[in-house]
RNA sequence: GGACGGUUAGCUCAGUGGUAGAGCAUCUCUUUGACGUAGAGAGGGUCAGUGGUUCGAACCCACUACCGUCCACCA
């Protein structure tokens, strides 16, 4: 009889693993037990969404690794040909916002102390040790992930495809630049985009303030400085009297201002008094009634939150020390009103570890979800196109509703950060010369000089500040100039003077002002019998954009950096290569399933689609499905404040990887959230233990077994029921319905197999008569639930199946079903 | 304000028309050679409420209540 201990000894994992992945087989060369050419196999693909490299595993990683895992492994024993791609993603803001603050904790320095190339150098050096951590975690979990493909979405062949991505989207003008109004963090001094925000609601006071004849309200006193624009509701009979574009004084916080009326339906009449006035630059609001109406707007507070000269002597102040004061100014000059103590308004912070949300008016990349682009569609019609047409399926399928519901209220997407770590905007920028316009001899109709300036009045042909203008006075002198125009006046019709501060230079020879003129455009062909003096040029920034910088002198790159998810939302295509036609990308692309949370559904799964519309034309994925949140045994949110992390590793040592994954899968369904309790995860140890064990008793009672023993009725029912087990376990795979093939098969394999099959066995074993078709049936139930039940605890069943076979399990046949439909 | 979920045993949740289920927890018994990380057994639910459809409703429909999540420019 074999020595088997009585207990499933789980430290052995690590070397379980190194068996599996030097084997070869979680590459899709690796082929297959089955036999075959792997090149005939049909493919079977997923992407691992790349954990960000900002510190080690969480539960929330152990959960996907889990579900992806289940799935890459039974589709490896159906006999396809598997590719699950891990890979980590730099994620811009996370990485360098953790960055920036350990620089601050350890160092009391900004990144702006240290230089962007110093901090570049510390933000690689520090994803490099937790991209080595994560990585190593995730083969503890077990995950049969290609290692020989993994990607970083910061490695080379991914920033080629994302300066290619970009520049295809800039060519098709879906990429432009822009003025608006962003969510600016003046304490990582960048801007984020409006899925990243998170609103928390704040008691604050609300002040009523006199304005005029007008009561406004307010909780941010502070930023009122420049409000001249005073805005209600155009049918509001309380305020029929005031016109729109009506003008009136008010005194104000500091002094008189001119204030203005404006109708806008934007205005609720039954909030506060009904008026309020309007901060175009730091309210996004009321930056959409200035749009409307083409008001002003002016700067109050600058990127740190400090208060910019308008403030009068309030200049200098942070905004939080500011508001105290400026109230105590306004209760001075008796504009205060009154204030509400109770006042409960939301907040936008900054989800990614910023500050507080201060809206400004800032020029930024954007991407044109309504531009049409192919076929007559938007980026946003063709997002809910291939998701409401059935190309892509989600699941849960009632999630497709709130993507629906997102989609339909998409804004364009800002995805220029300003920060120092991620993929620079492969965009560059120089002044450069354009030709403008022609002009004609003999323009100069008179010159008037004094001592600081000279004046020449010149025939009008639309010059514009900046033009560059060549010209000859024929009038008599011979005077020829060259120079810049800074200062247009308008005289007679027809006529204009250009003023001549310092830039103009005249010459009194023709070669002269040509040679000057060469000097200075270089590229331009002016000899003598060129009439010079007929052109004009002008200094006009140049953009280029492109994949590569350009190769001449003088270019500027952009300093901004894209939006994380730009790069992720290539992840399916860039991972296999794109922008080259990889064999990859042929054989694994679209890929089959996403798994991933919920909860970024909007940011990257969204964006994936997007992506995969405009530079593939086609879909990254046919099935979309979302997990669930883990929470802890009494449903809070994990999170570091609370302390109630559950560290999957910890977890893993003390119960083994084989008791959490099952309790990571069991009883967590699609798009809803998940308690976790170290009982549950003590239950499943105890479940591997039992394996254990049934198999333990198996393996010593099946000496000398006969292969080609028959099988007595009562065990040809026992497999028959097992082939049932098989159908409806198979049927749930299919489904990814895992939550219910797991539980069956645990219910299968502790109350039918050990307790009622195996007990009924023992006088069976003992008889020599039915010892042969016991024995021969033990085996089979065993071994075909090792086989099932290998996706979901691959350490114990492998390392049973390793007692008694050379083969990997891992690649064994899934069973097969002899049941008829 | 809008959208989407949920409400079933003490807890976490399955269960889409035909006599209420699982795991954990609780209680009782069992030191039997696979396993005490176990075995045998037990208790426990007017399936949120109201009305409707149906021979029949946890399940379909309407409304109500409560809980949760996401989205939204109420100063």
């Amino acid at each position: 009889m074999k020595e088997i201990p009585t207990h499933y000894d789980q430290s052995k994992e690590a070397e379980l693993y190194q068996l599996w992945e030097s084997s070869g087989y979680f590459s899709p060369e690796g082929g297959s037990a089955s036999g075959g050419n792997p090149d005939l196999r049909k493919p079977f693909t997923i992407m691992m969404p790349p954990p960000n490299v900002t510190g080690t595993l969480h539960v929330g990683h152990a959960l996907f690794l889990t579900l992806q895992d289940i799935l890459i492994r039974y589709q490896r024993m159906l006999g396809k040909k598997t590719l699950w791609l891990p890979g980590t993603d730099h994620a811009t803001i996370a990485t360098a916002a953790k960055v920036e603050s350990i620089l601050y904790k350890e160092e009391g320095k900004t990144r702006h102390d240290i230089g962007r190339m110093e901090f570049e150098k510390r933000a690689t050096k520090f994803a490099q040790e937790s991209h080595d951590t994560i990585v190593h975690q995730i083969r503890q979990m077990g995950a049969s992930c290609d290692w020989s493909r993994e990607a970083y979405t910061l490695d080379e062949p991914r920033s080629l495809a994302v300066r290619t991505a970009f520049k295809k989207m800039y060519d098709a003008g879906l990429v432009y630049r822009g003025a608006r109004i962003v969510n600016w963090d003046p304490k990582l001094k960048t801007n984020v985009s409006d899925d990243e925000i998170e609103w928390k609601e704040e008691k604050a006071p609300f002040y009523y303030l006199k304005y005029g004849p007008f009561t406004i309200a307010t909780a941010r006193p502070e930023t009122k400085f420049g409000d001249k624009y005073v805005v209600m509701h155009p049918k509001d009979a309380r305020y029929k009297k005031y016109k729109d574009g009506e003008q009136f004084e008010v005194e104000w916080i500091n002094g008189k201002v001119l204030a203005t009326v404006i109708k806008d339906e934007a205005v609720d009449p039954e909030f506060g008094s009904g008026v309020m006035t309007i901060t175009p630059w730091h309210d996004a609001a009321d930056f959409e009634i200035a749009q409307r109406h083409k008001l002003d707007a002016e700067q109050i507070i600058d990127d740190r939150g400090v208060l910019l000269p308008i403030a009068g002597e309030f200049a200098g102040q942070h905004i939080k020390k500011a508001r105290p004061m400026v109230v105590e100014k306004l209760k001075s000059k008796s504009l205060l009103e009154k204030i509400d103590e109770n006042y409960v308004h939301r907040i936008a912070t900054n989800s990614r570890g910023g500050g507080i949300i201060e809206p400004q008016i800032k020029e930024q990349w954007f991407i044109d979800v309504n531009k049409v682009f192919r076929d007559g569609k938007s980026l946003k019609q063709w997002m809910r196109d291939v998701v409401a047409n059935g190309r892509i399926q989600i699941i849960p399928k009632h999630l497709e509703k709130t993507y629906f519901h997102w989609i339909d209220n998409l804004r364009d997407w800002c995805v220029s950060r300003q920060l120092w770590f991620g993929h620079q905007i492969p965009v560059w920028y120089k002044k450069i010369e354009t030709e403008k316009k022609m002009g004609f001899a003999g323009d100069i109709v008179s010159q008037v000089f004094n001592t600081k300036t000279r004046t020449y009045r010149l025939r009008d042909h639309g010059f514009s500040i900046g033009d560059i203008v060549a010209f000859e006075d024929s009038s008599k002198t011979n005077i020829f100039g060259y120079g810049t125009i800074t200062e247009i006046k308008k005289t007679t019709v027809g006529e204009i003077d250009l003023q001549d501060k310092k830039h103009w230079k005249t010459y009194e020879k023709l070669e002269d002002l040509i040679k000057a003129f060469k000097r200075h455009h270089p590229q331009k062909e002016v000899n003598q019998s060129t009439p010079a003096w007929l052109y004009t040029y002008k200094f006009a920034p140049a953009i280029y954009v492109n994949i590569d910088p350009p190769k001449e002198k003088g270019w500027t790159q952009d300093p901004d950096t894209l939006d994380t998810w730009f790069s992720s939302g290539l992840w399916t295509f860039s991972a296999l290569g794109w922008p080259n036609q990889t064999a990859d990308l042929k054989m694994f692309h679209p890929t089959d399933i996403l798994e991933t949370g919920y909860d970024i559904l909007f940011f990257w799964v969204a964006r994936m689609i997007l992506m995969t519309g405009f530079l593939l034309n086609d879909i990254p994925f046919k099935t979309v499905y979302l997990h669930g949140l883990v929470r802890d045994k009494d449903r809070q949110k994990m999170s570091k404040s609370k302390g109630n992390i559950v560290d999957p590793l910890g977890i893993t040592d003390q119960y083994g990887v084989d008791a959490l994954r099952m309790a990571l899968t069991v009883n967590n369904l699609p798009g809803s959230d998940l308690p976790l309790s170290e009982d549950k995860v003590r239950g499943y140890r105890n479940f591997a233990n039992k394996i254990w064990n049934a198999a333990r008793f198996v393996i010593q009672n099946t000496d000398g077994l006969n292969k080609d023993s028959k099988l007595n009725k009562e065990d040809q029912v026992i497999l028959k029921q097992l082939d049932e087990l098989i159908k409806d376990t198979t049927k749930l795979m299919d489904k990814f319905d895992f939550a219910h093939a797991a539980e069956n098969l645990y219910h299968y394999f502790w109350h039918t197999f050990a307790d009622k099959i195996i007990e009924e066995a023992k006088p069976k074993l003992a008889d020599e008569k039915t010892k042969g078709s016991a024995q021969f049936m033990l085996k089979t139930v065993l071994e075909t639930n090792l086989k099932l039940l290998h996706p979901f605890m691959p350490f114990v069943t492998e390392t049973i199946w390793q007692m008694e076979h050379k083969e990997l399990l891992m690649i064994a046949k899934w069973p097969e079903s002899s049941l008829n439909e």
